[in-house]
Order: structure tokens, then sequence, then C-alpha cells
DNA sequence: GCACCCCAACTTTTT
DNA sequence: GTTGGGGTGC
């Protein structure tokens, strides 16, 4: 060891015992439990750090792999902090990312071309929707939504379209899409984002010497958000360390939470955790319990309603911080009364002098924020949403990026009918179809058939003048720099006259100008690692797909945060709004159907409870207008799982509130009223009315039918769910 | 080629 | 209630 103690020591300082504990393992796999709040990131920073600074391996004999880009810069901006070191060669980085780096440098043996460009879903979709139509297949039976998440799970499996079962005639066809698909991206040079994880793993399983090369130089593998990861990841990441007993046993160092993992709808599997803990022998888990964010009422009621789930490895969340407020529940009358109840709470804390950005506002599904944001924007609280488009998804940027994407490759068939016809260029259906015909014909891509089309003369205005534009985009291209290259793309393609002319195309147009920024930091950020002889183009298009920019801009301003749980997952709050807290909702209606499906919820659920710092609101609403209908639901169970004892219920009576927003109010009333004066002698129950019953236990009158002496009730059970009774044999009572 | 209309969907999402 | 995609008509 060259480095002295005493700057170990200030490295390993403040640590608690568990976590130095973890910093510290000798060279085996490990498997660390890290609770919410309980200093994860750190103890994975201060790993890497640990393990450079006592010598155990260099930067570079590392590999550390995370999911978002975010929390890749989070580690690198960290772990500079700590120590004196250059990032810059390091292998930190997503999953998606790495591989992309990998197959660069292996693109031959990888037998992608080495320009080989990354599909967005949105480029993916239209890649299969294209593919469709030239296998005729029928969008009614194969839903290109359905076909492409088939497609990307089989690959998120490890699985090609000749390894996959097919035993009906639907998933063969299916197959054989999937097969054809394969083909054509191999054809265009693209591969989308799964492919990236597939090939690589290919790669590294069919070729020995680039395995090895890779498995001797990573003695060390950390892995974080463990519990997120898929099947193909966790195949992937067992190639690195080598299992067989000819290969290195390289050793990972795998943190997770299985209670906080809420992907699984998009492949995450809780199960690799156990896995790994047997496959890699891991001696003991180290458990991270120590919470350092709540108070621990908020905990109590997290560890509370975690404690329901079965499946589980088992964890505590404790702290030292004490109790601090009581959780407070709020029931409101209804979605807009929940959320004038949020408004009103917000200006008091505001008033307080908390600051708007240390309150977030939370809910299941984003359909929810309407509601409250119409609140939040009449009364004149500033807020700020996430989720929704993001820079590069937007569909100017996705424009100009496709005309640099044909100065780059012009036989980047996708990238070509972007924007072959826009801005117009009368190019039209009829000539399109003709063009991709004469490209199928002759097995080329379109550039290449349109090329021919001019050569041969007749090819029609439109095509002619696209042809020539992309052209001179290339020549002039040649020798400028990426800055350079950007404007033209945004110029001379017609782009920014286009928008000009549009009513609402200022923002556009401003976006447009953002991209040349955008190029220009790229460049300011990377050149010195760029080869000499790259201009940038490339890895800026990569740089694009693989990281699609920060959902909005101005950061900055103090606003309230609206977001749903799952993009609230790994951030912290000093105040908290949970909002929508009834059956169906949350727990959602559809995950109960789902294999394990309420346990994902009650993680979920977790995950909300466990941002909180120091106050905590619960809110449900009787009813709530859902789909453009009104629904009655009863308070989530998850409310029912935290003890009494810790909460504080501002207003448990239901009684609507006198000040309701009038139109609102009236077509609640015109909507029960309505049947109500039909039948109203025969109708015991009001619509809305919380009544029990001796099976089912708590629920909530929806509707009914029938006359006086036939009369049927529906009522919603929440987690017996919505049921038909008989009035004259129900035994109801109110509740 | 474009504007307009209708109908269906509607949980969560990173790369 | 809202939105987006697809189809139709000029």
């Amino acid at each position: 060891m060259t480095i002295s103690n005493a700057s170990q020591d200030s490295l390993l300082s403040g640590l608690n015992d568990k976590q130095l504990e973890a910093v510290t393992l000798p060279h085996q796999s490990a498997l660390i439990l890290a609770g919410a709040g309980s200093g994860k990131t750190r103890v994975l920073t201060t790993r890497i750090a640990w393990l450079i600074q006592t010598g155990q391996v260099s930067p570079t004999g590392l590999l550390a792999v995370t999911f978002t880009n975010k929390a890749a810069k989070e580690m690198l901006t960290r772990l500079t902090a700590m120590l004196p070191i250059n990032t810059r060669g390091m292998w930190v980085g997503t999953f998606h990312g790495l591989c992309n780096r990998l197959l660069r440098a292996h693109h031959r043996e990888a037998l992608l071309p080495a320009t080989f460009q990354i599909l967005d879903s949105a480029d993916q979709l239209s890649a299969i929707k294209r593919l469709m139509k030239v296998m005729n297949v029928d969008d009614e039976k194969f839903p290109p939504k359905q076909v492409m998440g088939y497609i990307n799970s089989c690959k998120e499996e490890g699985l090609r379209a000749q390894s996959v079962d097919a035993y009906d005639p639907h998933s063969q066809r299916m197959r054989e899409i999937f097969e054809e698909y394969d083909k054509q991206c191999q054809r265009e040079g693209v591969v989308d984002f799964a492919e990236l994880l597939l090939r690589c793993y290919e790669l590294l399983s069919r070729d020995t010497n680039i395995r090895q090369h890779y498995q001797e130089r990573f003695k060390y593998i950390l892995v974080d958000e463990f519990q997120d990861t898929n099947k193909l990841q966790y195949m992937w990441l067992k190639l690195f360390a080598g299992m067989s007993k000819e290969e290195p046993n390289n050793c990972i160092f795998a943190v997770g939470d299985d209670d906080q993992s809420i992907y699984s709808f998009r492949g995450a599997r809780v199960g690799n955790m156990r896995d790994f803990e047997v496959d890699f022998k891991v001696q003991n888990i180290v458990k991270l319990e120590e919470n350092y964010r709540s108070h621990s009422n908020i905990l109590d009621a997290a560890n509370a309603i975690i404690s329901n789930n079965k499946n589980r490895l088992g964890k505590n969340l404790w702290t030292s911080a004490g109790a601090g407020e009581p959780v407070r529940v709020y029931q409101a009358y209804n979605d807009i009364d929940e959320a004038s109840f949020i408004v009103d709470e917000v200006k008091i804390l505001h008033n307080d002098g908390w600051a708007l950005n240390d309150i977030a506002l939370l809910y299941r599904s984003n359909a929810q924020s309407r509601v409250i944001e119409h609140a939040l924007f009449s009364h004149n609280i500033p807020y700020r949403v996430y989720g929704g488009l993001r820079f590069f998804e937007r569909a100017e940027i996705k424009h100009a990026m496709a005309y640099l994407r044909l100065i780059n490759n012009p036989e980047d068939d996708i990238a070509l009918l972007r924007v072959i016809n826009f801005p117009t260029r009368g190019i039209g259906a009829r000539s399109l179809e003709q063009l991709q015909e004469s490209a199928r014909a002759q097995d080329c891509s379109l550039w290449q058939a349109a090329i021919n089309k001019v050569g041969n003369g007749r090819p029609g205005k439109g095509l002619e003048g696209f042809v020539a534009l992309i052209k001179q985009m290339q020549d002039d291209a040649k020798g400028l720099t990426l800055t350079e290259m950007t404007e033209i793309a945004t110029t001379i393609s017609g782009l920014k006259n286009f928008y000009k002319l549009e009513k609402e195309g200022e923002d556009r147009i401003a976006n447009l100008d953002e991209l040349i920024n955008a190029a220009v930091s790229f460049m300011n950020n990377n050149s010195d690692a760029l080869e000499d002889n790259s201009n940038g183009l490339t890895e800026f298009l990569t740089h694009a797909s693989l990281e699609a920019g920060e959902h909005q801009a101005d950061v900055g301003a103090d606003a309230l945060q609206l977001m749903t749980v799952h993009a609230a997952k790994g951030l912290e709050f000093k105040a908290v709004f949970i909002s929508g807290l009834e059956e169906g909702l949350c727990p959602h209606e559809n995950s109960l159907y789902e294999n394990n499906g309420l346990e994902e919820e009650r993680r979920l659920m977790y995950v909300a409870v466990t941002r909180a710092r120091q106050r905590l609101y619960l809110s449900h609403a009787q009813s709530r207008m859902l789909h453009g209908q009104i629904r009655y639901g009863i308070a989530s169970r998850f409310l029912d799982e935290i003890p009494d004892a810790l909460l504080k219920r501002l207003n448990s009576k239901q009684a609507p509130k006198p000040s309701m927003s009038s139109n609102y109010d009236n077509s609640y009333q015109s909507a029960s009223a309505a049947r109500s004066s039909e039948q109203k002698s025969a109708m015991p129950w009001k619509i809305g009315q919380a009544v029990s019953h001796a099976k089912f236990g708590q629920g909530v009158v929806v509707s009914y039918e029938g006359n006086a002496s036939d009369m049927r009730i529906q009522i919603n059970f929440g987690r017996e769910g919505l049921k038909w009774l008989a009035m004259e044999y129900a035994k109801l009572e109110k509740a």
C-alpha cells in the first residue's frame, strides 16, 4: 500500500459500522442490501475510492454499472471529489453506454459498421411498422407496439428468434417478424437498446480473446440498483465475472434494495438478488438499515407497509433522528377537494419559509397531475412537472438529427424516411411507395434507390431536390466542425424557415438553437476523448440516442415538484404529498391481475413514503374523475397498513366542503341526481355512500339498476373488486 | 398534401 | 377528459 493511513482515514471517516464493513470488504463477491436513505451511493463511491487508494486496483481496472446516466455522472462527480484522479478512461457508465463503448471498439467482431446508429424507442417502433408493411402483416392482429414489446422482452431474456418457442400460428408469425426485424436492422446498420446489450453479450460469449481481455482487465465489478437488472443484464455481468473454473473469477459488488424493486414491468427481476447470492456464494449480506433521511414516524409507517410483503430478503429501517411529526392523512370529498387541500397546505408551508423545491407531490399515474396542475396554476404556485418529452425526443430535434444522420450515413433508412418530405418538398405517399418498391427490388437502401432513380432520369422534382440537398449538405459538411454541421442541418434543410412560417414555431426554433448549443457543449466536454480524425458526428449522434437529455429546462427556479412515484425513486424532499391513495389507483387495478402485482404496488408505496424527510401527507378522495367518468373509490389498503398511532387524520368526516368548485359540484350532482329522480323512493343508498358487507367488507356504492321490486346495486369493495348485489338479499350497513 | 374528424385508449419508463 | 393515430375528403 502506497497511501498513508491518514488519508485512508479521511476517506472512511464518518461511515457507520455497516457502511464501513461494506466499503472495506475483502476481494469477494458481495451483496449490499441498501435501504432507502441509507447512504447507498456514498458506499458505492467510497468503495471504489478505497479500492483505488489502497492500491488494490487501478482506476481502469474496475467496471461500475448503473441504469441511468444521472447515476453514472453522480458517481464520477463524487469520485473526483474524493480522489485526485482523472476519471477519463474509467469504465463507469450505464449498461447501454458501456455496451456501446465495447461494441464500437470491436465493431468488426460484432459484425457492425463502425458508424452503427442506435435506435431509440420511437425509431424502433417506426422501423417495425415499416417492416410489417413490407411483410404484409395485419396490424390489427399484431399491434406494432405489442410486437415491439415482444421483441424487446425476448432480447432482454437473451433470446434470438431462432431460440424462441412458438407453438401456435400467432406466436410463429410473431417470431417471424422478430427474425425479419433483426435482418432489417442488420442491413441498415442500426441497433435498438436491447440489441446493444444482447450483441455485446453474444460477442463476449463467442469471442474468447475479447472475453478474456476484459475478464483480465476488470477484477472488480460494481453494480448499482441491482434489483432492477433483467435476465440479460445478469447474464452479461456473469460473463464479465467469469464463472467457470478456468476463468479468473472476478468479484461483483452488487448494491440494491429488493423493497424498492418497482420496474418488473420492464423486465427487472428481483429474483436476481437471490440468484446472485447462490451463484456467487455470497457469505453474508451486508444490510444498511440506518436511515439518514427521515424521522422515525415516517420510517415506521414505511416499515409497517412493506412488512406485509412475503417475498423479502428482510430489512428494517431505523434512525436516530427522533419521531418527528405524525403522518398526516386527508380524506377528500373528491379530486378537486384533494387538490385544493394540497394547494392550501403548500401555501402554508411556503409562507412558513419552506422552499417549494423541497416539496414534492407524488401520484401513481400521470393523468392525476392535471387536476392538481389546474389548482396550482389558478393559485399562482409555480410548479414543475417531471416526465413527458425530453429534449432529443422533440419532433423538431429529431428532424434536425435525422439530417445529421444522413450526412453521417445516407443509407440510414429511418432518418431518410423521417425527413424525405419534411419540410414538404412534394414527395407524397405515392412516390415514397415507388421508392421503397424499387429499393426492395434492387435490395438496397432507400438512398441508393433514390440515387439510381435520379441517374435514370425522371425521378420527380421532389426526389431530385432531396438527393441534391443531402449531397450538398454532405459536401458542405466536409471539414466543418460539429457545430457548423448542426447549423447546416437546421438551415439548409429548410427546417428553420419552415418553423418561422408556422404560427407557434418560436419554441421549436428556440429548441433548434438549443441543439446548436448542445453540439457546442458536447464538443467542449468530449473533444479530447475523440479520435484525432473524428469530427465528433457519430459520437454526438450516439450521445443523443443514449442520453435523451433533461426533461425540462429552467431547473433553477423555486417550484413545487410534481412527478410519478416511479420518477421519485432515488430523490428526497423535506415534505412529500402522496395523492390518490385509493383502491384501483394505488394499488392500481391492473396490477391485481399481474403476478406479484400487489407486492410491487406495495413497494411503490414504500418508495413513495421513504422520499419524505420531515413531513408526509397522504391523501385520498371519495370520488374522482377518471377516463371522463366519476369514479367512487375507497381508501387504499396501504393506508390501513399504517398503525394509527403514527397518523394524524386531518378530516375523517366526509362532509362536502361548502366552498366546492361549483362546476364540478354540479356535474357530480347531475350524474347521481339524474338517476335518483327516476327511482328515488326505491333507492335506499346514495351513490358514493360508504357501506359494509358481512363477506366483502368495506365498499362504496357505485351505481344501481332495476326497479323497486328488483333492484341491483353495484358496490366497489376495493380489494374484492366491483360486485353487483341484489338489494333484496344483500345485507348492507352504513359504514 | 393537408386539414379535419372520429374513435380508441388510458400504469408505471430508462436506455 | 384528453390525446394521438388513422382514415377520409377536398
